[in-house]
RNA sequence: UGGGGUAUCGCCAAAUGGUAAGGCAACGGACUCUGACUCCGUCAUUUCAAGGUUCGAAUCCUUGUACCCCAGCCA
């Protein structure tokens, strides 16, 4: 770590460049969620980069509900927003932002730009203003309500406000520039009137601001200086600054974009998981099977491992595809030195070790990470019967397969030395049970030197073992190579595979909600923080393992 | 000839005129009480293309090409 040189990604550039100037003395940024849905993978990247940065540059940083369009905004949404931000490690500091709270300064904003003469009430319809507005070809015309007096449009707006006229019947519109080649500065509308019960406000307002006029003031009444966002409102920045400027804010702050977070293989975009969301064909929000934060955290991804993910991935201005193995890589990395190496038989086969006594049990003391043994030990049970993996057992081994065939020996992880000696099939040719015998001296950590075992295989005692329920998923996500953007019909539901009869360590009785393990040979796992109990123990696969044998 | 962006290895991504970092993935090999982990090694004579300037170009100029975004009283 230290004394690498680390390239600085373009914003922190713009930032040191921002810092050497003069221009700032302590940078804020934000992010300004818009509360109408659950935040994903995608808001976790603004969320990481604008709280690194005000960390990194020991500034500050904000937590914004963007709450101007009480149509789509429920409170539901801001709690899951809080708590995702909160679980992501992002200090926003004692104080949550509203929006909302600016509506009246938004309302003297407003006034103040009438009074300049640079915006006018509007009544053309909304089709009317669509037509008016021009083409991406062709410049818009003006409004026949563009040269309306002051005191006229002071006297509409206030009337607007105090609700003398229908839903959409009027809007306060910016007065910019119809011909310009930028469609956002045709005259934009920046109030309309709309009478709805906001989340926060209740029904003290029947005018809303539009976003464009709406954000620039929440940045710059919380004294923003980087105003982070992704690509697609870079056209919107002419205006921003425009109204920064009408506005005349003693210290503007300034937009930067960046591409937005999208991963192979996995849908992202909220409208689309809010599609899944309500047509049913997930649980909710947190399904494990969505890239949702709430998903992702219920799954057992720690927000470390999302953090590197992040820092993996650098920012930049083109448009990307990150690769979920990098993803996976990150879980990996973090999970590896803190979750505890259990085992556990996924496709239980009986093993029994006839030279084991009868009735006999012992209890092992294992290590629950042999790298990091601060995670302690537990006491596992051994005995003459046991569960092994189905695909450790081979009648005719293949070249190259180290595990348990026909008179090969094993090593039972942290246990003894195995030799197979016989298996017995059923009617249908089915191995339903292999017979070893055991070499008492070759126990673990007893330092037997005596001989070399090229295979380690993990196991369970069958007369402790806990049934359980292991749930392997697949990101729901499209099959073939186009990845749907309005075609949703094509989307595969169908990748969550559950595993009954798996046979988990009686050490796992007292399992906790949200415990993450790694299973040997099976990846890394989570206790299901909803549908785990102690009778039916559920886990959550997280990422897998990597395993270079592929049996041909 | 609407405007705004972006093009560097399979995937991210540095390099700011001085001779193409790094990570993921992949592939070899060593090690191993799991074939994982770890460790070592390999992986862009070339930066969308073609010209040009320069002692020197991914970086500057010219001309093209491809992809993304914009015509909500959404954010």
């Amino acid at each position: 770590m230290e004394g690498e040189v680390v390239s600085k990604n373009f914003i922190e550039q713009i930032i040191d460049k921002d810092l050497a100037e003069g221009k700032y003395e302590k940078i804020v940024t934000r992010f300004p969620p818009e509360p109408n849905g659950y935040l994903h993978i995608g808001h976790a990247k603004s969320i990481i980069l604008n709280s690194g940065l005000a960390k990194q540059y020991n500034g500050i940083f904000n937590l914004r509900f963007d709450d101007t369009n009480p149509t789509k905004e429920k409170t539901e949404y801001v709690e899951s927003i809080l708590e995702d931000v909160k679980w992501l490690g992002a200090d926003f500091g004692d104080k949550v932002y509203y929006a909302s709270e600016y509506f009246d300064a938004m309302y003297e904003g407003a006034i103040k730009l009438i009074k300049k003469g640079k915006a006018f009430v509007c009544d053309l319809t909304a089709d009317e203003i669509r037509e008016y507005r021009g083409t991406l070809k062709e410049p818009g015309k003006e409004s026949p309500y563009r040269n309306r007096s002051i005191e006229e449009n002071l006297d509409l707006f206030e009337r607007m406000k105090n609700g003398e006229f229908p839903d959409g019947s009027k809007v306060l519109r910016a007065k910019i520039d119809m011909s310009s080649p930028n469609i956002n500065m045709r005259d934009p509308v920046i109030y309309r009137i709309a009478r709805m019960t906001h989340h926060n406000t209740g029904d003290k307002w029947c005018i809303y601001p539009m976003y464009d006029f709406a954000h620039p003031i929440e940045d710059a009444v919380e004294g923003v200086t980087h105003s982070i966002c992704t690509l697609e409102f870079e056209d919107h920045r002419p205006l921003y600054d425009w109204v920064v400027r009408e506005l005349e804010f003693e210290f503007p702050p300034k937009q930067i974009e960046f591409a937005k977070m999208y991963l192979q293989n996995v849908i992202t975009g909220k409208r689309y998981i809010k599609k899944l969301v309500e047509d049913g064909v997930v649980d909710g929000w947190d399904d494990p099977r969505l890239v949702t934060i709430s998903a992702l955290r219920r799954k057992g991804v720690t927000p470390e491992a999302i953090r590197m993910f992040m820092e993996l991935s650098g920012v930049s201005k083109a448009n990307s595809i990150s690769d979920t193995a990098m993803l996976d890589y990150c879980i990996r990395e973090d999970l590896k030195m803190k979750a505890n190496r259990m085992m556990a038989v996924v496709d239980p086969i009986k093993l029994i070790i006839d030279n084991y006594p009868e009735g006999e049990t012992e209890l092992l003391e294992i290590e629950n990470n042999q790298e990091n043994e601060e995670l302690g030990t537990r006491m596992v049970s051994f005995s003459r019967e046991l569960y092994i993996e189905r695909e450790d057992f081979m009648e005719e081994p293949p070249k190259k397969y180290f595990r348990l065939f026909p008179g090969n020996e094993v090593r039972l992880k942290n246990a003894y030395f195995v030799t197979c000696t016989d298996f017995v099939k059923d009617e249908n040719g089915n191995v339903i049970e292999v017979h070893c015998t055991y070499d008492p001296a070759t126990k673990s950590g007893s330092g037997f030197e005596g001989r070399k075992v090229k295979g380690t295989i993990h196991w369970v005692d069958a007369s402790t073992a806990v049934d359980a329920t292991v749930r392997l998923y697949e990101n729901l996500i499209q099959e073939g190579e186009e990845v749907l953007k309005d075609d949703y019909s094509n989307l595969n539901p169908n990748s969550l595979v559950e595993m009954k009869d798996c046979k988990l360590e009686a050490a796992f009785a007292d399992v906790k909600p949200g415990e993450r393990f790694q299973f040997l040979r099976h990846g890394y796992f989570c206790t299901d923080s909803k549908d785990s109990n102690k009778d039916n123990l559920v886990f959550n696969r997280i990422v897998s393992m990597k395993s270079s044998y592929r049996p041909k």
